[in-house]
DNA sequence: TGAAAGTAATTATCATGATAACCATGTAAA
DNA sequence: TTTACATGGTTATCATGATAATTACTTTCA
């Protein structure tokens, strides 16, 4: 994830806006400004994630099993669905988080091509110890933008 | 780049927000969204930049030599640095943007280690065809926000 | 002015995203 | 019920990001 670290100028963008006949060259600048914010943010949590042995996928895959309200696990495919990551990076990042003990798998009753994953205690523990980090991380971030 | 397809409810943040003790769980939702929509036009960009044989990296650096004001050219270290790319894979990008005849790369006069990298020719013209596009991209997906 | 530190670029290597092609199982339709 | 298609998951492979270490040149300063 990069992007512009000093985004265009107004004025640049004016610039492109009238050789290209671009219409809106204010929502032009506010894309732009939302994709380095977004940017800069996900550096910053990827980077805290690192700092604890983890991921933001790897994250995002224990978020959405902890958040299913009526379910406590979710087949393979359907995490990668909600996080729009590939099938085979879901495969490959489950096999390494059920190898650190972070989740658990099993069979799928009804179907046997399929695979129920849940989190194991440990990984609910884990889980509990990086949200407040995570939420502040965000907080503080969000603070310095409006300055 | 990938992201929560479906955000988090306003319940749910707020649901976490109380056991996390988190002030501004609206500004932590704010920030999910950002992050969100910021990860879909990247990912709408960066299939309007394969479509038509590029990357957004590619892009990037075009703009950033072809927006300096007083310079035709930039070193591939400060062309790095403006981007916010790791060097090995300013080097590595360059090398096959040279291959590929956009850009055109000479010694610096002044510094028998640095490169200067310019916009060809060919280089400006590509950027001319893909600019369009590249702003009718970010117009329609903005417009699609807000509905 | 010569040693030490700094900097531009590269190489080697790893991490993690994607797609294509493949099994195995499940479902639907002739 | 058999054939065709769809789906869950995996494997193989590639693309593209990162960091660490290296080379070559520049700058600083004792």
């Amino acid at each position: 994830m990069f992007f512009l670290k000093e985004l265009p100028t107004q004025q640049m963008v004016a610039g492109y806006a009238k050789t290209f006949s671009v219409k809106d060259p204010n929502t032009v600048q506010n894309a732009l400004t939302m994709m380095r914010d977004a940017s800069l943010l996900l550096r910053l949590l990827e980077s805290y994630f690192t700092e604890h042995g983890t991921s933001q996928l790897r994250f995002l895959v224990m978020i959405v099993i902890d958040r299913e309200p009526e379910r406590d696990s979710l087949l393979a495919s359907e995490i990668a669905e909600r996080i729009d990551v590939s099938r085979p990076v879901m495969t490959r990042t489950l096999k390494s988080m059920l190898e650190d003990g972070l989740i658990t798998m099993e069979a799928d009753s009804s179907d046997a091509r399929a695979k129920c994953v849940a989190i194991s205690k440990d990984g609910k523990k884990f889980l509990k110890q990086i949200l407040p980090g995570y939420f502040q991380t965000i907080s503080s971030f969000m603070k310095d933008l409006k300055q």
